[in-house]
RNA sequence: GUCCCCAUCGUCUAGCCCGGUCCAGGACACCGGCCUUUCACGCCGGCGACAGGGGUUCGAAUCCCCUUGGGGACGCCA
C-alpha cells in the first residue's frame, strides 16, 4: 500500500478554532497510525485577510495540542507560478477558457438563471469565444453540460451531482492569482496528499475539484468529509456560543490531551470508550468510525475528560502547565519536589489547572489569609489546646510521615476525647485559612514540617488576640 | 429559490452496512444514596432516546419511500 499523505490547510484569517482544530487532528491521526505524513499547508491566497499573526497563532496552538507536521508549513502565495503553470496547460488543452465578462454582467446572468427557477450560475457566454488573456480576463473551467459527477466519500457514501448544476467557475482572477479551488488541487497533487479529510462545508466543492483532476488527468485522493461542530443551539460554532478558539481554552485550563480526546470523540467512536491518551488515539483510530451527523460542542464533558486527565498525568507533567496558570494569578512557583507535592493533593479535585491553581494558593503564601467565617466557626479559644498539643507533638516527631502523623493525632484525640472530625476542621482552617482543602493528612505532607507548625502558631496567636479582644469588648 | 448533507436519551455516542441476541448499551449533565476529616475522587441507583407517517418482512432503531426538522453550499472568499 501506498503511504498516506494527509494535510491540514488553515486560511490564516483568525485563531485556530475547534472545528479546524479537529480536523487538523484526524488528519494528523489517521497519519500517524498509518506510519504516514502529514503536511502543514497555508492557505494565504485571501491576501486581504491573511495575516502573519494567524499564521503564528495557528502554528502555536497546534504545537500545543501535540499535532507536529512532516512537511511545511507551505504558503500558496509562493506558489503561484506553480499554479499558474497549469493554468496555462488547462486553457492549452481546451479545459479552460478566457473569460471578459464583468461582475455586473454575471450577476445578471445569476438573476436570470434565478428567475428560472436554478442555482445563480455563469452561463457559459466566453465558451467559445477563443478570448487571448488581457487584463481583465479570468480563467473559466470548461464543466460539463450534462452527466454526473459521483463523489465517492468515505464518511458520506457516494454523492452524486448533476454536472449541469455546476458553472463553469473562475480558477484565475484577472489580476492573475488562482482561485482556492484550483490551488488546492494543484498543491494536493503536487505534494501527493492521497487522502483528504475535511469539513462537510466542502463537500460542494468537490466535484468541482475532481473536474480538475480529470482534466489533468490525476488520480483522485480518496476524500472523506466530516460534520461540522455546532454550537449549544444547533447552529454553526461562533463566538456567541463563548470560546471558540483553541487558544482560550488553553488560557482556561485545559490540557492539551483532554482537549484532543474531547475534539476525537466529537465525531469518531471506539465502542464505548470514551478516555484516550494521544497513543491509544494513534492505535485505535480510524476512518470507519468516523461520524455522519454534526455534533454539538459540549463544555461540560470537556471538563469532565480534563479532570480525568489530569487525574491520569504525574504530577511532575502536571506541573509545567500548572506554573503557568500559577504566574496568571500572580504566585512565581518552581517545578519542583514542593510543588509536585502540592500538585498531588490537588490532582482528584481539579477540573482544570486553573482551578489546580486556585487551590494550591495557600500552599505558596507566607501568611494565609483567613476567611472570616471560616476562623469565627473554628479558631475559637475551645480548641486551643489541640493547637498546641499539634505544635508539641509534630515538632517532637522524628521522622514527619503519615504514619506518625496520624499516630500523633490518634494522641491528640486521646487525651482531648475529641473525635477526629473536631479536630480537622480546625486545623484545616490553621493551615488553608479556609473550611475547604486536600485531606489533612497529604496536606500538612507536602506542606512540610516548618510550616505547618509555624502556621498552626500563628492561629494559635491569632486565636489568644481575638480572644483578648473579646474580653475587651 | 436551487442543490447537497444529516436525523438514537438534554448533550456526545454504541448498535444501522450484514433485520431477530435492543421493551436499545455506555459517557457527560441532573437527581438520590454509600464512603468520609472539609471539598472532591470513587462506588451504587434513578431519570432519560430509535423525529413522524407509510411500506417491505413472520419480525425493523436497522432496508425502501414520503413528510417534518436541522445543517451546509450556491463569490474575481477559503
Amino acid at each position: 500500500m501506498d503511504t498516506i499523505i494527509t494535510r491540514f490547510p488553515p486560511s490564516p484569517t483568525g485563531t485556530l478554532h475547534i472545528g479546524g482544530a479537529r480536523t487538523a487532528l484526524f488528519n494528523w491521526l489517521y497519519a500517524k497510525k498509518t506510519n504516514g505524513k502529514f503536511i502543514l499547508r497555508i492557505e494565504d491566497t485571501d491576501t486581504a485577510r491573511s495575516t502573519k499573526e494567524s499564521v503564528d497563532a495557528i502554528l502555536e496552538s497546534l504545537k500545543w495540542l501535540g499535532i507536529d507536521w512532516d512537511e511545511g508549513p507551505y504558503f500558496q502565495t509562493e506558489r503561484y507560478d506553480i499554479y499558474n503553470e497549469y493554468i496555462e496547460k488547462l486553457v492549452e488543452s481546451g479545459a479552460a477558457y478566457y473569460c471578459s465578462c464583468t461582475p455586473d454582467e454575471v450577476n445578471v446572468m445569476r438573476e436570470e438563471a434565478k428567475a428560472r427557477g436554478l442555482k445563480p450560475m455563469y452561463n457559459g457566454k466566453c465558451r467559445q469565444k477563443n478570448l487571448k488573456k488581457s487584463d481583465n480576463t479570468v480563467v473559466r473551467l470548461k464543466t460539463p453540460d450534462s452527466g454526473v459527477t459521483i463523489v465517492k466519500d468515505i464518511v458520506k457514501g457516494d454523492t452524486a451531482f448533476q454536472n449541469s448544476e455546476m458553472d463553469d467557475f473562475i480558477i484565475q482572477r484577472s489580476d492573475g492569482s488562482a482561485m482556492y479551488n484550483l490551488a488546492v488541487v494543484i498543491d494536493d497533487i503536487t505534494m501527493g496528499i492521497n487522502t483528504i479529510i475535511r469539513g462537510d462545508d466542502h463537500l460542494i466543492n468537490t466535484p468541482k475539484q475532481m473536474l480538475i483532476y480529470k482534466a489533468l488527468g490525476a488520480d483522485l485522493p480518496v476524500f472523506g468529509h466530516v460534520p461540522m461542530v455546532l454550537g449549544s443551539d444547533k447552529s454553526r460554532l461562533s463566538k456567541r456560543h463563548g470560546a471558540m478558539s483553541v487558544g482560550e481554552y488553553e488560557k482556561m485550563g485545559f490540557l492539551p490531551d483532554a482537549m484532543i480526546n474531547y475534539l476525537v470523540r466529537l465525531g469518531w467512536s471506539h465502542g464505548d470508550q470514551e478516555f484516550f491518551e494521544k497513543n491509544d488515539l494513534i492505535e485505535k483510530f480510524d476512518l470507519e468510525h468516523l461520524g455522519r451527523s454534526a455534533s454539538m460542542f459540549d463544555t461540560d464533558k470537556l471538563v469532565s475528560l480534563n479532570s480525568k486527565h489530569i487525574q491520569n498525568k504525574s504530577p511532575e507533567e502536571l506541573a509545567d502547565p500548572l506554573l503557568f496558570h500559577l504566574k496568571n494569578i500572580g504566585i512565581n512557583a518552581r517545578n519542583d519536589a514542593f510543588t509536585q507535592g502540592v500538585i498531588e493533593t490537588l490532582q482528584p479535585r481539579s477540573k482544570t489547572l486553573v482551578d489546580m491553581a486556585q487551590g494550591a494558593v495557600f500552599y505558596y503564601q507566607d501568611t494565609v489569609q483567613f476567611d472570616e467565617k471560616a476562623a469565627k466557626k473554628f479558631l475559637k479559644p475551645d480548641i486551643l489546646p489541640v493547637l498546641q498539643k499539634s505544635v508539641d507533638y509534630i515538632e517532637g516527631l522524628e521522622n514527619y510521615t503519615q504514619e506518625e502523623l496520624e499516630t500523633v493525632f490518634k494522641q491528640i484525640m486521646d487525651e482531648t476525647d475529641l473525635k477526629f472530625g473536631k479536630i480537622a476542621q480546625p486545623l484545616r482552617v490553621a493551615i488553608t485559612g479556609t473550611t475547604v482543602s486536600p485531606g489533612i493528612f497529604e496536606m500538612l505532607l507536602a506542606l512540610g514540617k516548618e510550616k505547618t507548625i509555624l502556621r498552626i502558631k500563628r492561629a494559635i496567636h491569632f486565636i489568644s488576640e481575638s480572644g483578648l479582644f473579646q474580653d475587651n469588648a
